[in-house]
DNA sequence: GAATGTGAAAATATTCACAGCG
DNA sequence: CGCTGTGAATATTTTCACATTC
């Protein structure tokens, strides 16, 4: 491996992810320590591939304090670990736009403050809506995005509006000084450079499930198979 | 490539997804035929990624009937060729389980139903909400899962509950004999064999923001990079 | 003994590049 | 010509397997 050079891999990046989340879980249990092979099992994941996983982030372990032979991990170590290379020890500041059916839900939904990205504005293209108090935020007008996001620091803009409009609002994010966007609209979205995008996309999600279970059928006219 | 073996990887199946839903609204715009570089340009693909992503349908294309050397592709003949494939072709009744405020945002969706997925039951742990009525649906216990499933022939349940009672859904939605679940839980379930999972997961795709913004930034401390 | 960390091997996925069709 | 379809070449990701540490 070249010493310090290349990205972190897609999937690797997502699976540690899964694993923060869990080492949370595990530490609010009171637990101490974990072995690759026990959260890989809890996640599906092979022991191999979480060792490999976490050697991403040994370049930024000051020294051995995390994973010890014989022992395992240190659970508290470990999540601040990956913490700091995901960047979720720090804070990113959201704006939603759009308080349709989704909007309003994660509006509702909480977890966001939870995980260390909050919301803190609300925008929506109606300008009707303008002023309007919705899930204990006053709607913003889309004209005063750039000045919301400023003052707020805001990092991270999270698009759930239609289809029709997803675009134009990606643009109007990307110019107001954005740095990434969680897009909900069934769409890909064009982006200035620097700007990342991460879908949410539930036709793609249910289209994979009646894939896999259109093979599944197919496979077993009626006994089971495989292992 | 063995003649007729083999799966569809992962990140095709995803893909197809995509093109089904760009050729349904070119379709809807009048749109005849169509290049993969056109198609892959909508979407971010390259028109050999296309392509190849295209041979897997090709099984079980009839004739020729939708690429043609020169031409490009029959925008409808390919749009049915994909959704034979994929199983989008027929309609999959979904059973929602959950109505906080996920749950009532898909229900309030509504493109479900348009994209072959439509809700035809709903229902929640907790029992006192039984038979109240919730975006136009009746809210069923928990008790009658099993016979809402077998009535309505549900094949995905659609899983929207805290994370705290998602395993414990998950395994009732298996033994009531579902397909598949989209699971909006935080956490991986456990399913039957012959079950199929797919998950929507917020804070992972927030987390891959997370760090793709923290590279970029310490990628470029000033300008800009690459062509 | 139990577990990490990691090169080397295998499996997957993407891109190239070109023969061949319309 | 423009564009598909596809083997061959690359690149990426996962798995193996084992030396090494506690």
């Amino acid at each position: 491996m070249p010493p310090t050079t290349r990205r972190i891999p897609r999937p690797t990046a997502q699976r540690l992810s899964l694993y923060s989340r869990e080492l949370q879980v595990l530490i609010g249990q009171g637990r101490e320590t974990l072995s690759s092979r026990e959260l890989g099992e809890k996640l599906g994941v092979s022991s191999a591939q979480v060792r490999k996983d976490l050697s991403w982030i040994g370049q930024s372990r000051q020294t051995h304090e995390a994973g010890r032979s014989g022992i395992g991990y240190d659970c508290g170590a470990l999540y601040e670990s990956i913490r700091r290379v995901v960047g979720t020890n720090r804070r990113w500041a959201t704006a939603l736009v759009g308080v349709g059916n989704i909007g309003r839900a994660l509006l509702g939904y909480g977890g966001f403050v939870d995980e260390g990205f909050p919301i803190v504005a609300v925008l929506d293209c109606d300008e009707r809506l303008a002023g309007k108090r919705i899930g204990g935020f006053v709607v913003d007008p889309m004209s005063s995005l750039r000045k919301v996001v400023q003052k707020h620091h805001v990092t991270i803009g999270i698009l759930a509006v239609p289809r029709s409009s997803a675009q134009i609002v990606a643009k109007q994010l990307c110019d107001a000084g954005i740095q990434g966007i969680l897009n909900f609209a069934p769409m890909k979205i064009s982006v200035s450079e620097g700007v990342s995008v991460a879908n949410i996309d539930l036709s793609v999600a249910l289209e994979q499930l009646s894939l896999d279970i259109s093979l599944d059928s197919k496979r077993r006219p009626s006994g089971e198979d495989k292992e």
